[in-house]
DNA sequence: CTTTAAACTTAGGTATTCCTAACTTAATAA
DNA sequence: TTATTAAGTTAGGAATACCTAAGTTTAAAG
């Protein structure tokens, strides 16, 4: 039912919302989807009328029940997208996120079918984040910790990449870091909370910044 | 550039073009889009303007250059993904046409190129249909015949089926008939121009019109 | 050669989606 | 508490893509 361009408004009001600390507020949803300001006004007021989520002007905007059934819907196209773009036919993690932000509008529930049961019914999309089953849950993953948290000396599997830019994708396959990868904490200087991690045979420092991108499990041996 | 819409009106007239008889009207436009012929007048103007075809108030139209590049590259990515879906996830030649209708709008180069390095660079898609290259060139398909042609007696390989229905593609398949499927012309009824053709164990009686979009070479043993 | 019917276009309208500029409301700082 | 600034909305406008109804042009009969 919902347009290509209220998919997008939707989806992205969802993962705003799940910073829990704030509101999500017409400037936030504008600057993430990089239109004015006043094109987001319209479009939140008619998403209200729509029943898609509750909003009174000048205060913020939360999504109802049915807004959160539509953005897991297109979360959950966007995310199979990627794992298939990714393991069958090997694009990079750079390059995956473009084509599923345009495919996860054009796939019926048929299709997006044949494609999770292609792919196994699979849990988790390629960075990592939970893919919503076709009635909207998303699987329970284990717990997990970013690299700041990471204690020195011990082995990690990396279990999820907050997909931030291309570039900084593109780093981490350069240096070796792809989903499931072992690590080892080598040390962390305190000077910048900077992290030096052993992937493979090379040592790489890693900032604090990038640190908050890369979650991890310890391994058990 | 084009949108979807566009997109689509170029690749109907290109469609509507390659029958050489007659030239292609506002009419044959609305009809196979299902638009009024009002919507057509004015986005046949619209795209006489942007240089997608030439245009004569009250007379026919036919497309430039451009237009017919435009038309290619949709028909491409169309029929990538026809084959695609139908050889990689298994859908069968009834669902395929409808997906790949939406898919082939919501394709880039870089993915389609991909699609078809995946595929071993095919040459035809599920129907039989030539793939265009990504310089918009058809490859040449050696000469068939359809079904009406074929002599008695001979063995012939199906290698086109034009896509009319889903109903008929379905009941293709249910006789068991699939591109590359060998058949053998058991004899024709002069009373309806019907044909008999044995496909496997069994026989099945061919209308004159359905065997109009059945296309075949002579087998060579 | 008219008349008439079919084909085609224009007029006028609705709905989306987006913009900039102007204005209003809320939050903050003096 | 008032002024100022930041946040958010409305006004007005453009482009796309549809529609129905009314008018125009062309083609076909008579
Ligand atoms: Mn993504
Ligand atoms: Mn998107
Ligand atoms: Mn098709
Ligand atoms: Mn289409």
């Amino acid at each position: 039912m919902p347009t290509i361009s209220k998919e997008d408004y939707i989806k992205a009001i969802y993962q705003l919302e799940s910073d829990p600390d704030k509101s999500v507020s017409t400037t936030d949803v504008a600057n993430k989807l990089e239109v004015s300001k006043a094109a987001t006004s319209e479009m939140v007021q008619r998403l209200s009328e729509q029943g898609f989520l509750n909003y009174e002007k000048y205060r913020g905007m939360s999504l109802t029940d049915e807004g959160k059934k539509t953005a897991l819907h297109v979360i959950r196209r966007h995310r199979i997208w990627e794992l298939f773009l990714m393991d069958v036919l090997g694009l990079s993690w750079s390059e995956v996120h473009a084509e599923a932000e345009i495919l996860e509008h054009s796939t019926s529930d048929f299709l997006i079918e044949k494609l999770d049961e292609y792919l196994g019914h699979p849990k988790v999309d390629p960075h990592g984040e939970p893919i919503p089953d076709k009635y909207g849950n998303l699987p329970e993953l284990p717990d997990c910790v970013s690299l700041q948290l990471c204690e020195v000396g011990k082995n990690y599997r990396l279990v999820k990449v907050i997909d931030s830019s291309k570039e900084l994708m593109n780093y981490f396959t350069e240096i070796g870091l792809s989903l499931n990868r072992m690590v080892m904490v080598v040390s962390r200087l305190s000077y910048d909370n900077s992290t030096i991690i052993q992937v493979g045979n090379d040592s790489f420092n890693i900032s604090e910044k990038i640190s908050s991108n890369l979650f991890f499990i310890e391994a058990v041996k």
